[in-house]
DNA sequence: AGTCATCTTGACCCGCTGGTCAACTTACGG
DNA sequence: CCGTAAGTTGACCAGCGGGTCAAGATGACT
């Protein structure tokens, strides 16, 4: 690889990281270009598609915010702590850094590296969501699945309401955690749940329409 | 007006009727057209804006349909069941037509008749959320602005989560109303509450991103 | 310095949206 | 039955996004 081409990828990546960052995984590749300052070919040259640029830029930063927000959750004492600790948290960084969201949401099959870091994350969730259940302080008709909704409403929310009222979706979700304790679970629900698979396209349809 | 114009008129009010409700009130005008068989420019030509056409085919059918959900809601005897129904059965609504969750979700400002049958339905939903609170049900720290952004929450995951997983919406729905019950007001929230301005604007951007 | 592979550029393609308007067609009253 | 006002049409404008590629520029090696 050239020395200029080396200097226009990382031109690239620095304004990729930065675009993402702010508005989210679907920004248009033409302004990353822009704010490079080089010419969208060069990018189209360089990177291919959106999701090897995203796989580049963004999954080391935000795999490691996911890890440490899950291994935080587990290493706090008390069950439930450690679970409202990782919700709180994981919409907070939903709400602060869209990249994450998008990440989260899990659209984007094609970023390999990033996949599996959403992977690894998945299995933190269904760890802490278990170990909450074995203390017997989340409600037991309470999955993983329905973990991964809420996590998806909160994206879409905190997007949506972001600029206009930035902490509308936290009292959401202080909302949504007292509804899960174990206690509120007298109230049996009647919806069942979704099909593993249900849940798999829905998160792949989160981004399609709207 | 002519015949003919009268009869065109009738084909795009039914084609964006149809439209509207599968799809929401965000539909390209021309593919309205495509569906009632007329030139695009025919639609600009008798309706002008999409607003106004907005404003003869849906208004009507929508206030009906939020008028009697929150009249059933206070004729029921108990507050909370009256809150509940009217929290539920609105979820459904917008999770059942995008057209009515548009609306709910109050974009489309030009659209004065949407506007106003929009404010009586706010002004239902005030006197549900109170009644449920004289009557001691309903968490004293949720107020009118939770409602509506947990209403904006259940729109947006609807649509996003819609075909993929129809009850997914339903789950959350059910875990936020047991959040809601005054039992579960022991853990105090640590959000404030937002604005009047703040969730006007909100609700204003709602459609504007992702 | 010269040469050639590598790289960059921006014009160009596609399809999608909203919106306008001159030229054509048609309904309807006299 | 015919003239005219009313209505319709589709080509056209502009803007957006993704994506391609021939032509030109430039880095790097001899």
């Amino acid at each position: 690889m050239r020395a200029d081409a080396q200097r226009n990828a990382e031109k690239l990546r620095a304004a990729a990281a930065e675009l993402f960052q702010e508005r989210g995984l679907q920004v248009p590749l033409k302004e990353i270009a822009r704010r490079a300052g080089v010419s969208h070919g060069t990018l189209y040259n360089l990177f291919g598609t959106r999701e090897a640029l995203i796989d580049e830029v963004v999954t080391d930063r935000a795999a490691h915010l996911l890890d440490q927000v899950g291994q935080q959750a587990l290493s706090l004492e008390d069950a439930w702590e450690g679970f409202t600790y990782y919700v709180e948290k994981l919409c907070e960084l939903q709400a602060t850094d869209p990249a994450v969201a998008d990440v989260v949401s899990g659209r984007y099959p094609n970023a390999k590296r990033l996949m599996t870091a959403c992977a690894r994350s998945m299995g933190a969730a269904r760890q802490i969501v278990e170990r909450a259940h074995e203390a017997g302080a989340l409600r037991p008709d309470f999955t993983n699945a329905d973990l991964v909704f809420a996590f998806a409403a909160n994206a879409l929310l905190a997007r949506a309401t972001g600029e206009a009222a930035p902490s509308g979706w936290r009292r959401q979700a202080a909302f949504l955690l007292d509804g899960l304790r174990t206690e509120s679970s007298r109230h049996p629900l009647s919806a069942s749940q979704p099909t593993p698979q249900q849940v798999h396209d829905a998160m792949a349809s989160l981004g399609d329409k709207a």
